[in-house]
RNA sequence: GUGGCCUUAGCUCAACCGGCAGAGCAUCGGAUUGUGGAUCCGAAGGUUACGGGUUCGACCCCCGUAGGCCACCCCA
């Protein structure tokens, strides 16, 4: 046997077992994304490099150390180097909302995506190199209602696909003016206390003195002096804060105020997301307003199946077997005449005893086998694998008798 | 990128102090001579992750590499 070529580091393949969960998943996606008004996007999995560094703001680590860098076959060093798999969605997005001139188009803009996402770095707990994420996009509303809205969405989401418990985390930060203000008061209120914090904080104090707060290993009392982000906003800021809380409220939305909570898409959380008010600019197009949440599908399907979220029951599989081992071709003839009337049915080439045929039919999960007897007879026999019960049947209606039969005898709940 | 633990059949795991690599489940076949998931019998399945070293002899000890899990860095 070849030498044998495994799934490349932080990948995994999706197996037939976990398949309807993200089926169920993807489709309460696509469900929700169009009953809230979205419209579908598919932008490329890769980008130039500097679509993602200019949109990240060239953060060194992500930028150098965890972008996925693909390479083309010929060219310069530099050419071969210049393209990256997407490590988020909203720079391409957003590269195609300029790209197509999408500002002339009503606004605000509504759009939705779903897809791979890609980071080099090394594989944890629910972080793996190749990720999906599902992801929503309003270009030209100032919010705060879009803001609640999205919220809403997300959490009805989770709802939806029978996630329970999952609460929303909220805070602000504040636009570039407040942001550096309270960034000052941080730094001022830490920098005593630099000798209790641990190495990396220190560190953080230095560079960035908001991660601070996100440090686990930060002392619960220092925690709770700090200075909140929320009284260091300006009044605007301030104003679309209570503004989304307010309407989260008359929503119904649960969630709970987390001052520590001062970066966007939490790896831990599910899903996060925030405001880019700036970011249209940034890349070169007029500035609009925009705002978006990324949900992390992977997670949503662990926790789904570690709930045992009840998934939709599927129409019932009918198995074609005959009495002669080597009857195939017959087989195949009447399975293509069942599926034209729209069922869902299974057979095989294998040269196997009729006991065998039923076997395997069983540990596939079929409800019904339709059974072939003698070549040559006009007839054929379905049985209820489940009671026992069988019928005879003519050859020539079989497919619209076994619909009725299967119809009769299924109730067909969830099937939509 | 850094650190800890781990890697034996498709899966879950055994194998004494270094002495011929095994079981359960799953797969395939037979018992059941036109009727299924049970039971019984049997078969197949391994370069013990890969490469080196120590030893008369290595799944076992040592070194390296790859991969997995967990944590750190980072987190778009």
């Amino acid at each position: 046997m070849a030498r044998k070529i495994s799934a490349p580091r932080g990948t995994h393949d999706l197996l037939p077992e976990e398949a309807p969960t993200w089926e169920r998943v993807e489709a309460v996606v696509r469900d929700l994304s169009s009953r809230y008004g979205f419209e579908r996007i598919d932008t490329p999995i890769f980008e130039r490099i500097e679509l993602f560094a200019r949109g990240l703001g060239e953060s060194s680590d992500a930028v150098e150390k965890e972008m996925f860098r693909v390479s083309g076959a010929k060219g310069s060093e530099e050419e071969r180097s210049e393209w990256a798999l997407r490590p988020e969605p909203t720079a391409g997005i957003v590269r195609a909302y300029i790209e197509h001139g999408m500002h002339v188009r009503p606004s605000p803009l509504r759009l939705w995506m779903l897809g791979p996402m890609f980071r080099y770095a090394r594989p944890q707990a629910g972080r793996y190199r190749e990720f999906t994420q599902w992801d929503v996009e309003v270009i030209g509303d100032p919010g705060p209602m879009v803001d609640a809205e999205l919220i809403e969405l997300a959490h009805r989401f989770y709802a939806e696909v029978g996630l329970r418990g999952v609460v929303a985390h909220l805070n602000s930060i504040g636009d570039m003016v407040c942001r550096a203000r309270y960034r000052d008061a941080l730094t001022e209120y830490f920098a005593p206390l630099s000798s209790r914090l641990s190495a990396d904080s220190q560190r953080r104090l230095q560079v960035n003195p908001l991660r601070v707060l996100d440090d686990k290993d930060l002392d619960p009392e220092l925690a709770a002096g700090a200075p909140k982000a929320l009284d260091y906003l300006c009044e605007a800021c301030r104003e679309h804060f209570e503004g989304l809380r307010e309407l989260l409220g008359r929503l119904g939305v649960r969630y709970e105020i987390n001052h520590r909570l001062v970066r966007g898409l939490d790896y831990y959380a599910l899903g996060g997301g925030g405001r880019y008010d700036g970011l249209i600019e940034v890349l070169g197009g007029r500035p609009a307003p925009a705002i978006g949440f990324g949900l992390g599908i992977d997670r949503t399907v662990i926790g789904a199946q570690k709930q045992q979220v009840t998934l939709p029951a599927r129409t019932p599989l009918v198995a074609v077997v005959s009495a002669s081992p080597d009857d195939a071709p017959r087989r195949l003839e009447v399975a293509t005449a069942l599926r034209d009337a729209g069922l869902r049915v299974r057979t095989d080439g294998l040269s196997r005893t009729l006991s065998k045929q039923l076997e395997a039919a069983a540990k596939a999960g079929a409800r019904w086998a339709v059974l072939l007897g003698e070549p040559g007879l006009a007839r054929a026999t379905l049985r209820d694998l489940e009671s026992g019960d069988q019928q005879d049947l003519a050859l020539d209606t079989l497919a619209a008798e076994v619909v009725r039969a299967v119809d009769h005898r299924t109730p067909s709940r969830g099937s939509k």
